[in-house]
DNA sequence: TAGGGAAATGGACGATTGTCCATTTTTTGT
DNA sequence: ACAAAAAATGGACAATCGTCCATTTCCCTA
């Protein structure tokens, strides 16, 4: 993968994620972004070739950035399906994956995505993944405890917890600073305990 | 409850939620809203002072539709705790509850209140009677139930529900067509039943 | 070191933003 | 029916938006 020579492109691409960060995605116009890369008017139609580009070069950059944190991370747990979901739940629970930065990130791309095609497709891609990643996992799990029906097990389970999930950023969203992550964690453990109980208590996952 | 007798101010409360429902917040101008209201320039100024007081009215105004819609719903429901919370889930799942406009309307906001302190004032508020609502019930039931902490357990199972429900709702807003208001009720049992195994089952509140 | 192409500059440009007010129209009270 | 008050109009206004380009600066190659 040949590295971008282009510091300047990506040092527009890291002002726009701090504006949106800072002052949310209205508020963020084309002053603002040169102003914060300290470069001048012209370069992001050089670069980018207008805003909108620019905007979804950004959220390319930053989904690219969490994946290669999840990837990351799920390499270095063991390889049972179990522990590969508590990896990723813990790292998507703790400060690592969930901050005040990604959050914002993520809030204002994908409320912009509503309305915005372009923005839509890195949206949905996104989730796509991690529905996928989970929903492969839990299938696994099912199969593994023996469950009747695996794989509307695996659906219905998805969504919830995604859904959990979902909803768990949100909180924090909101209220980053009456946060407590261990009882989330307690939370989302209960929730798997309660649906997959052989392979998880409230405490995560359990060897066998 | 005195009945506001302006109906040009109701139009542009009612032009300016319909803008953001088509459009988003973001592109919802002035002259967007005016041109739906069928009014004048002026009449925002008039009316609200400027634009940012019409949104926060608009919030307001959105808010208290809401809520109005779940205490009636909930004062037709059996008092029992149980069924009190399975009215509310019914109508926060249902089409009355969950459709286009109203997921539409609520994400727009909120997006806008991480960076927007007035309309924040509204959307914790929301926010806040939500959860005092869901944790007095959940309390309640848990007490009926025998839970050995029902503060705790409460507290808890609150943040599950409630992030649950957002979630269900952000897969709403991003996937309107491939939405299963079946599947997704059933999840949300199934999540209730794991916690209430005396109230609840999958299909919904038991009685006792 | 001279030449040439890419990178970077910063201002011009028209369009659009939200605010505000002088004026006109409508409603109200006597 | 008339005057005063309220409601409504629509354009002026400065500020800001994103786009684009003529010009300058930089760096690599010959």
């Amino acid at each position: 993968m040949a590295k971008d020579d282009r510091p300047n492109r990506q040092a527009l691409i890291d002002a726009t994620l701090a504006a949106i960060v800072e002052i949310g995605l209205s508020r963020t116009s084309v002053s603002e972004i040169i102003t914060r890369a300290g470069l001048s008017r012209g370069m992001i139609h050089l670069h980018f070739g207008g805003k909108g580009p620019l905007i979804v070069a950004a959220a390319r950059h930053e989904s690219e950035t969490y994946y290669a944190g999840i990837e990351r991370m799920m390499a270095a747990a063991p390889p049972d399906p179990a522990y590969q979901l508590a990896a990723y739940l813990d790292h998507d629970l703790g400060p690592v994956g969930l901050n005040r930065r990604a959050v914002a990130i993520w809030y204002e791309l994908r409320g912009a995505a509503r309305t915005d095609p372009e923005i839509a497709t890195y949206s949905d891609t996104r989730d796509g993944r991690l529905r996928d990643l989970i929903h492969t996992l839990l299938a696994r799990i099912a199969r593994d405890e023996g469950q009747p029906d695996p794989d509307t097990f695996a659906k219905e389970a998805t969504i919830g917890l995604v859904s959990l999930l979902e909803g768990i950023w949100a909180d924090f969203m909101l209220h980053p600073d009456n946060f407590d992550r261990t009882l989330v964690r307690r939370v989302t453990y209960r929730f798997l305990s309660g649906l997959l109980p052989h392979s998880f208590d409230i405490a995560g996952p359990l060897s066998r």
